[in-house]
DNA sequence: TGTACATCAGTGAACGCGCGTTCACTGATGTAC
DNA sequence: TGTACATCAGTGAACGCGCGTTCACTGATGTAC
């Protein structure tokens, strides 16, 4: 086994990736709760059993397709608030951009998007190798808050001060992600970034039927996430 | 059959109750995707086909645990933000209330909630009968703002000008379940009561591990929903 | 370069499970005369 | 008040479904000498 890749590597890679193809497929159109292993292996041609070479249970070929789902929306989150031009826009345009790429990520991969963020499918505990790819949302949203404050631009968050308990969390929060940043911005921070969430979960998981028209709603978490900007002091 | 309760009416209200009780313990313990007829049955003693002469069917016996859950959370919510001593403590506070009130629930009631607030059941599709109860929650925050309104207390909603199309739908919603508030107000509430959802499905469906600490939680839902109320005007 | 052996992918059958729903039936409760 | 009939609850068996997972197997690919 040398740097020149032998038949059956190539061959492993290339259907590993195929039985991911085909399982995303079935997410997107059915969900995480339909998804089944048997179902994935008939659309490939294969036999069921044939899969188990690949990923020794369907949990773990959930866990795949839950740390790709969180890398998807992670970089298309990432992509909108780390460019160039986002960075020009300004700090609070750029934390808009990044909830508008997140809820335009959900809208078009609902089902992947429940994965992460929807209910927790019963009887699966998601594993540790979520938790890395999981965070790079709210760490792509600190970034853009982290930036302000270096060049001062940072205002004071709104909501005045933080309860005691509150505090502390937000300090030790700040101590592992972001040193220099107040505990208050850090707590604003995790809270714009929940709201944010749900904001994007009410309309994917279709909660705003008779409330808000469907055409209505980008222009409302657009809205929103501009509301949020300000609460959280970026301008 | 007169204003006496027969045996077979009486029969017939006790077992269908003690269905729904059966069915609602299983929904608490395993949620929605694995409460079946046939365990519910089972639990009962009866034979599985006996509760379809209680329930046509699984859906059926899923829509009125639904609108149960819509129910208690929106009997919950009013009873905080309803009540007298509520509303001596000013339109904030009262905001406040129902927002705590409906953590407090979600979090006593998991499941339920994300029978209402979570990811779509697959092939489950909400009928009709669920729309009325599952509005009670944004009509008891509604009410608030509106007493506010009435009161002369509603001061100017943060966020700035609404865009033109956003303008047009809060009218709309206002025209039908507030006419005398301005659409600013009315698309504020709606705003707030998402937020709102989105914060507590964060907690209850568990994506603050690890960057809320759980003893938080409550105090993190309380400064976030006073920062909300704040936005809206109230005070 | 050729041969013996080890590794691995894929097969096909099977196990055991639980589900929703239907159906013909028995026996008890209610109703009309 | 008594009797014939209708209504209804509950039974037990069955249908047909799809699932995750295991296992002994065949045959192809890779490796060591």
């Amino acid at each position: 086994m040398g740097v020149i890749e032998g038949a059956r590597e190539r061959a492993r890679r290339e259907i590993t990736a195929a039985i991911m193809d085909q399982a995303r497929r079935q997410l997107a159109a059915e969900g995480a709760a339909r998804l089944s292993l048997r179902a994935v292996a008939r659309e490939l041609g294969m036999v069921s059993s044939a899969v188990y070479r690949y990923f020794p249970s369907r949990d773990e070929l959930l866990t795949a397709l839950i740390v790709e789902a969180y890398d998807a929306l992670g970089q298309a989150v990432e992509d909108a608030a780390g460019g160039a031009a986002a960075r020009e826009a300004g700090d609070a345009a750029r934390f808009v951009a990044a909830g508008r790429a997140m809820r335009a990520w959900a809208v078009t991969h609902p089902h992947e998007y429940a994965l992460v963020h929807g209910t927790p499918v019963p009887g699966y505990a998601a594993p540790q190798a979520t938790t890395g790819p999981g965070t790079r949302v709210p760490l792509a949203l600190l970034a853009v808050v982290r930036d302000a404050h270096a060049a001062g631009r940072l205002g004071e968050p709104s909501g005045g001060p933080l309860p005691a308990r509150a505090r502390r969390d937000a300090a030790a929060l700040a101590a592992e992600f972001a040193p220099e940043l107040p505990p208050e911005a850090m707590a604003a921070t995790v809270a714009a970034w929940a709201q944010l969430v749900g904001l994007v979960g009410m309309e994917v998981f279709g909660q705003f039927t008779g409330v808000v028209a469907a055409e209505a709603r980008e222009e409302f978490l657009t809205h929103a996430a501009h509301r949020l900007a300000a609460g959280l002091g970026l301008s």
